[in-house]
DNA sequence: TGTTTAAATGAAAGTTATTTTTGTTTATAC
DNA sequence: GTATAAACAAAAATAACTTTCATTTAAACA
């Protein structure tokens, strides 16, 4: 993520350009992996020289709610956030050892939203889709491997 | 859900078949809805004469971890729950409106592990797909009926 | 280039869903 | 019946966020 590319999301967004706000969209850009609000905060904190939690958590809910970040659902009820600038429809696949990322572009759930206007008159507005598994750099790595979250 | 249905469900999994237990499944059973721990508790209290909130949540996380309930994702950061003796393979609909949940049987994801595999060479173990929008019968209220979660 | 103003931020305190701990009770195998 | 491992209650603790309010700053405009 280039530093002129954040500008004009935010200014899309009509969101003012602050340092905070592309130091956080740098800082997610610059992994291929989710990371939680207290993960970005420790790795722009040194950058910014301080920073305090709730502003970390206040960019990331603008961007989520703009789409330019996505979350990532995991069990420990701990919110986790993507940088994904791609607009297209499209889901994602999540490394569960090492928290990479992948674009999933195929979405058949186009019949879904049919099947249930049929079936009882309901109405699609949205889904949730996540892919979970191991990314093929950690299969590779073979069961001796250990990736970030493992014990 | 029946008394005999939940003991056998309990028998199955392995866990003693206590009041509780029971009374938790009875009563997420007789919902077509989804329901929090506390929202559980709340109604069981009364029948049970006491139980405790942690215990609520033990049950309600071994019969999640035993697919016999499954949990909803909102993002108030709250876990839901909901109880679905159906073991065949498939997703929800559910009501933004009234938390009513319909089964969906339609899953064309099997193409998508493929994909991620020949492409990355990634192992798919897991998806999580949840498709929300309101029921036939909230969408027949009108814009002027209002749901359980209406403001 | 100043000035203005609404938006952004820091710091501290607050909220709340969920978990842990420890001592007691109870379902079940024998 | 009795032994024993599992279940449970009660209270306290944890941790992820959120709110509040006083201060600062980006950006529109004079």
């Amino acid at each position: 993520m280039e530093q002129e590319q954040g500008r004009e999301i935010l200014r899309r967004l009509r969101l003012k350009v602050t340092p905070r706000r592309l130091e956080v969209m740098r800082c997610l850009g610059e992994e291929q992996a989710y990371l939680s609000a207290e993960e970005v905060w420790n790795r722009i904190r040194p950058v910014l020289g301080s920073i305090g939690l709730p502003t970390v958590y206040r960019i990331l809910d603008e961007l989520a709610e703009a789409q330019v970040v996505t979350r990532i659902f995991r069990s420990d009820r701990t919110q986790y956030y993507f940088l994904c600038p791609n607009q297209e429809h499209h889901h994602h696949f999540i490394c569960e050892s090492c928290r990479r990322v992948e674009d999933v572009d195929r979405c058949n759930l186009d019949g879904v939203a049919g099947e249930i206007a049929r079936r009882s008159g309901g109405l699609v507005t949205s889904h949730i889709l996540q892919i979970n598994g191991v990314c093929g750099e950690c299969s590779r790595l073979g069961e001796g491997g250990r990736g970030r979250d493992a014990a």
